[in-house]
DNA sequence: TATGAATGAGGCTTCATTCAT
DNA sequence: CATGAATGAAGCCTCATTCAT
């Protein structure tokens, strides 16, 4: 047997990683964060304890971690819209986005609300959102403006409270909600 | 010498239980419900620890006290209306008062909105909101099927995320609003 | 109304005592004595935890008041053997005294020998048991002297232990028992 | 550098078990089973209060981990016996055995007649005992039988109280006691 | 790289006891 | 004499984290 090649290494020290990262966000996700056990996440992952802190500092650390990814990923999208975001057909495809990446992810955004208003934990991840939902209403309120709206800033507002609350009912009650007419009224309402 | 009377006692009762669920309310809401501890609570209610648990048997019991004690006054100012909201004056109302809730009463709500996605703690009262909240929607939708809107249901449901979501802002960032001129957008909106 | 005699009093002292003793025998025979709590004793006996603690200064002070007084009833009816023992008829009157004992108050007993095997939990009734059980069994070494018999004082342990034995059996499983007749096969055995 | 193997680290189970056992078993032993405290044995056993948890789910589950231990090799002692006890001699070596037993493990014993009478710990091993004692009974009640003696499962049963009540003495009081004498003597009164 | 035994701080809870009334 | 609110020490247990192998 030869030693592997410090490719294989990488390449190794990448899939654990995401294996851990995918066991930490189900148990967040399903226990929420105070009640995951690193043990637990750890057997979730197939990983000894051990090893789950070869990869992460600290419990916080791997919840950051997954914070972080999400948001990056989160970030894609809109980063890629807000910049042209002028015509309503782009408006209609900006909140189908949004909530197909609830459908896609429900598990981050359970973890994601579930953190967001649960002070002491990950302030950070807190700040990092403010400013991105900040910035998200700001590129929202463009359009807004150019439609010669009165208060543009705040219908951007608007817009992103009530899309944060339909995914919040959305992840409490999966079952009960059809979600693509909601978007089509949500459309309605806003354009 | 003589021992106090009955309605000594229960005064005395009254204003130590009022003292603790403040001080809890205060600690749950400012470090989150796992984060505060049992000793905080007392600490900060002026109380032995043990005096607390004359009072509360668990932590848990002391939470779902909570969430009881701020549904009751939640559901007392909407029950007083679902069944007569009929005008748009009255709609007015109903969305003044929910936000007037926010603002007299914010730490419960950043009680509530933090255990609501955190599974495991107090399903109980989750599943209890879950039933106001689908109550409150069937009410509102009473509203919109006599304005003779389409889809009175989904109209309904997208006031009550509205509503929930600029809560959720509000209590994430209170200085950055004006809650005010946001009622009056959302009441044209919904009309 | 005028004030109580100091007679009076003393009754109501005397009754209160006795009530909270009784109250306490139960718990203790029932729950053992680690697991009964003061709070439980009080309410059984229909009493403030404080009131208990203006007869008796502990918990384990109650548990001794319980064993004194306890065997004081016991002794009474073996001292009254102990210096007479000499003739089969009176050692099958012991025995039969010894089972009615247990018959009548089989709390106490339980008490008893539930206290016997834990350290630490009233040593000095321990200690008192012990000279109590060698005064007697040394009472009935004299009965299988005058017997004849090779070693009195082994018979005598052996009887001694037969019969703790017995009790303890019966208190185990209270239905499954002949007591009568084994009392008698005892004294077939010993006379 | 590399872990140790699923062999070692069996091995490192089994000592720390046993070790932690012995050091629960005496601190029982000696100060009963409530007022041993768990970071007590820890230390007893050279280990930490977190470990033992490793180990045993809970105080009460250490308990029945050595009742269970003792009873198997108690039972093992005592089923080897009752199927073939019907000559003098082996009632001899029966009696011999049980006391023998006692002998050997007085710490477990102790602990054994310390729960017997403690309601509300371990009703399990408290029902798990009557069962052990009924069957050696009717084991025991066979060679009365063969004997041709009249009440012969009385007579089993004073044995068996015979037993249980020196031991019981000899627990309380070791030194003053000529165990091989009286052993003699309850086999001449029984054979 | 990988393991899981081991640690220990800290949390919740119980309960005997005290004391103001 | 009588009450029960109040205290605080002490106990059980959990779990993130470390470390020898």
């Amino acid at each position: 047997m030869s030693p592997r090649t410090e490719e294989q290494y990488v390449q190794i020290r990448k899939n654990r990683k995401v294996q851990i990262m995918e066991a930490a966000l189900q148990s967040f996700a399903l226990e929420g964060y105070y009640k995951a056990s690193i043990a637990g996440i750890a057997k979730r992952a197939g990983v000894s304890k051990g090893l789950l802190y070869n990869y992460f500092d600290s419990k916080e650390a791997l919840l950051d971690a997954l914070l972080a990814f999400g948001m990056e990923k989160f970030g894609d999208i809109l980063t890629g819209i807000d910049d042209v975001l002028d015509t309503p057909e782009e408006l209609r495809q900006y909140i189908k986005g949004g909530f197909e990446l609830i459908r896609r992810e429900p598990d981050f955004f359970r973890l994601y609300f579930g953190i967001l208003m649960q002070p002491g934990v990950s302030d950070l991840a807190r700040e990092h959102y403010g400013e991105m939902v900040q910035s998200l209403i700001r590129g929202l309120s463009v359009y807004f403006e150019t439609k010669g709206d009165a208060n543009p800033m705040e219908k951007a507002m608007l817009l992103g409270a009530l899309m944060d609350g339909v995914g919040l009912y959305y992840l409490l009650a999966p079952g009960t909600f059809d979600l693509e007419k909601l978007e089509k009224m949500i459309f309605e309402l806003f354009k």
